[in-house]
DNA sequence: AAAGATTGACGCCTCAATCTTC
DNA sequence: GAAGATTGAGGCGTCAATCTTT
């Protein structure tokens, strides 16, 4: 990791110069995708990464606290999420069988409609504007810098919001 | 369809963990960046880079649109949050002289110390959570990815939300 | 007491409307 | 009319409190 480079106070030259752009790209990339999700679905990216998870899960169900743990998000805001998404009929929820503390979220048939048909134009969007701004090379080396980094983010301290 | 990497429909296998590690950073980071602004400076990371934008600039002032277009934010983003900073004394505003239109915002003595209190531990964060994960070659491998996904972004389509 | 989930209050952002100055 | 800026309404997220089940 950093060997020789550990002035703590600040970050030289050319570290500035690489936080600069990236933290640039922190900001502007998650709006730009969820602009296109908004305008092209009416769909934010967390409502969008919610109803991918459920597809992709058996019965197309999954706990609450599962589906919050996945999406990185406190039980509270998928609560709040899931109160929306059920309004508008793409999930629905029940108590768990097995656990009455807990509550399945499942995806319905028309929230999977919906799904299907968002995707193929925010993948689109993902290409157009990761994907394929890089070399091969380069999403590789993306993929090993992300994973370093969510190493970090992981071990740093516990996760907030749980409650 | 599937020659090369250029399937428009869908990401492979590659393209796929690649993006899947990179979205968790672009979920978790910034959260994470704020959640440590937030605990020891009770700010954000929005009005952090607005702090510093100021602290940059000459006389410490800068004007709203100015500031408003730095941080990639709409003018109306920017004011409101102006007002919140100004009743905390961090900045102040007044009309530019040379056009009546525009607003002038300039950073306080109290918003530079404040500023100067919070880098630190902020710096130290980024260096924790990023700088110190990568090797010298991953960080500037970064800069140059983030490079290309910002030219991207600057082209893709108008920056909407300047009313 | 801990785990799972929900709710309401409050804070920040988006959007559309508005006002003033150029 | 366009540019710069502000405002208020409504939507979403955080935080703290609450309830139920284990």
């Amino acid at each position: 990791m950093g060997e020789g480079r550990s002035e703590p106070e600040w970050l030289t030259g050319r570290e500035l110069d690489a936080w600069m752009s990236f933290a640039g790209v922190l900001f502007q990339l998650p709006a730009a995708l969820d602009a296109q999700l908004q305008r092209e679905a009416r769909l934010n990216h967390f409502e969008y990464f919610v109803l991918a998870m459920l597809s992709g899960a058996p019965e197309r169900t999954l706990r609450m606290s599962e589906l919050a743990a996945r999406a990185s998000a406190s039980q509270s805001r998928l609560s709040h999420l899931a109160n929306r998404l059920e309004d508008r009929g793409w999930i629905r929820r029940a108590p768990c069988p097995h656990d009455g503390r807990a509550t399945n979220a499942t995806l319905t048939e028309a929230g999977l409609e919906k799904l299907t048909a968002s995707a193929p134009a925010h993948v689109a969007e993902v290409r157009r504007l990761v994907i394929d701004a890089l070399t091969d090379a380069q999403v590789e080396e993306l993929r090993g810098i992300s994973r370093r980094i969510l190493s970090r983010l992981g071990s740093g301290r516990a996760t907030p919001g749980t409650g």
